[in-house]
DNA sequence: ATAAAACCGTCAAGTTCCTGAAATAGACTG
DNA sequence: CAGTCTATTTCAGGAACTTGACGGTTTTAT
């Protein structure tokens, strides 16, 4: 998950520390000095998520905190706080600011990336978990399961997400290409032929409950989830 | 996260003030004027968490808070300090006997409702101490006790907090990186290997039983646990 | 206070299962 | 019927999970 993650950090040596760490681990750092500097680059273009120092020059970084939850443009983004080591009660007002996480000071690189990791992954727009149902099958994402009447089924990953996104999708062709995007991920080099035997193999797991039949082929097009026959 | 709060506190008017503010957090209440009633308190039913005043008539409130942390039954509990004007002397020994947070007074309900919500969320994720069965399998949170049937099982104290999550969120799927959160805690960093690992103990501590089918594996997604067949 | 036991987190080797691609066969179209 | 698109099968590589072991720390017992 490569993400444009802005640094705000005064020390400069640090600054180059954390900034040499994100880029390894595949992201890619803006970097601001002050709060002034922060909120100039957040004006221009908005981040993924934003690593903010506790103590900074001029305006402190909590209070850059606050004016940027207090907007509605950039209250969404990520905030995580660099503290420094032994102020327990600042961690409980780092978070009372909306910060997503915090880290004290020192940490390892290994640390801090698994962090953002783990902070952009919370935020992340996370699939609903709501069951879905059509034509009597039924897929739950919360418990990872598919039922078919009271006989269940069991699939892989990938065809368990392909599954998940046709009948969140139902009644409309997909390309591969968008087969692809919106299942395999949005960069994926994959052939599209691959998308075929994941089709076949979704259909062979759906065969024992008669279910294989709502995956319609498209010639020239792509494929259809749909209850109703193949015409119609 | 509705709790049960124990109040040490001698002022009745600010006794008052805070079981109100509680009471609207959807907290249920125990008042205790000085450190003998709460220990008298303490003694019949342990609560999920402690709110204790610093100067008390009789025992000190740090002097409790000792006693608190000296007995293996209550050394668990987490305690909020509540102290006057800030004296960093005092926040030191504070931290020192073991209180989770400290909060000097004057403090908005805001931040005290927050600073409790942190601490139990860090703390005990939880924190309810009513017995959970699910396939034969009886865990009691009170005695710390695993029963399957009249055998009884020993676990240690990672798998049991592993156990007794998997068991009051039974079904569901949960990801190594959720189970990390809610078992290990908020803010502690280790490895998503590590959690096959304690599942794997888990698994070998329940085989006399043979409940340990109950822990399924499921693939790309993390663990569950369920009484029903791997698919169904 | 000291020794023994228990527990934790990490690692690496072993195992299982999944994935993507390629090759072949079949179906449809003009 | 030639060309294009899809279905099916097969297979090697590797990703994900399991398992056993180890060093370090904490807890418990003596």
């Amino acid at each position: 998950m490569p993400a444009n993650i802005l640094l705000v950090e005064d020390e400069p040596a640090i600054q180059e520390l954390i900034a040499a760490n994100l880029g390894r681990a595949g992201h890619h750092v803006l970097r601001a000095a002050d709060a002034e500097a922060a909120l100039r680059i957040v004006r221009d273009a908005l981040p993924d998520l934003i690593l903010l120092d506790w103590m900074l020059p001029g305006m402190s970084g909590i209070e850059l905190a606050k004016r940027l939850r207090a907007e509605e443009r950039t209250r969404d983004i990520p905030l995580i706080m660099l503290t420094a080591r032994g102020e327990e009660q600042d961690k409980v007002l780092g978070l009372e600011t909306g910060a997503d996480d915090y880290i004290t000071k020192p940490f390892s690189p290994r640390e801090l990336v698994a962090r953002i990791k783990a902070v952009l992954r919370r935020r992340a727009p996370q699939a609903t978990e709501d069951p879905v149902e059509i034509g009597g099958l039924l897929l739950d994402p919360a418990t990872h399961r598919i039922a078919a009447g009271a006989l269940g089924l069991s699939l892989g990953p990938t065809e368990f997400r392909l599954l998940h996104f046709l009948m969140t999708h139902p009644e409309r062709v997909h390309s591969r290409a968008q087969l692809l995007d919106q299942v395999w991920g949005d960069h994926v080099f994959v052939e599209e032929r691959t998308v075929d035997v994941h089709i076949r193999r979704l259909r062979c797991a759906l065969e024992p409950s008669g279910h294989d039949s709502l995956i319609q082929t498209v010639r020239g097009s792509g494929y259809r989830l749909s209850p109703l026959a193949e015409n119609a």
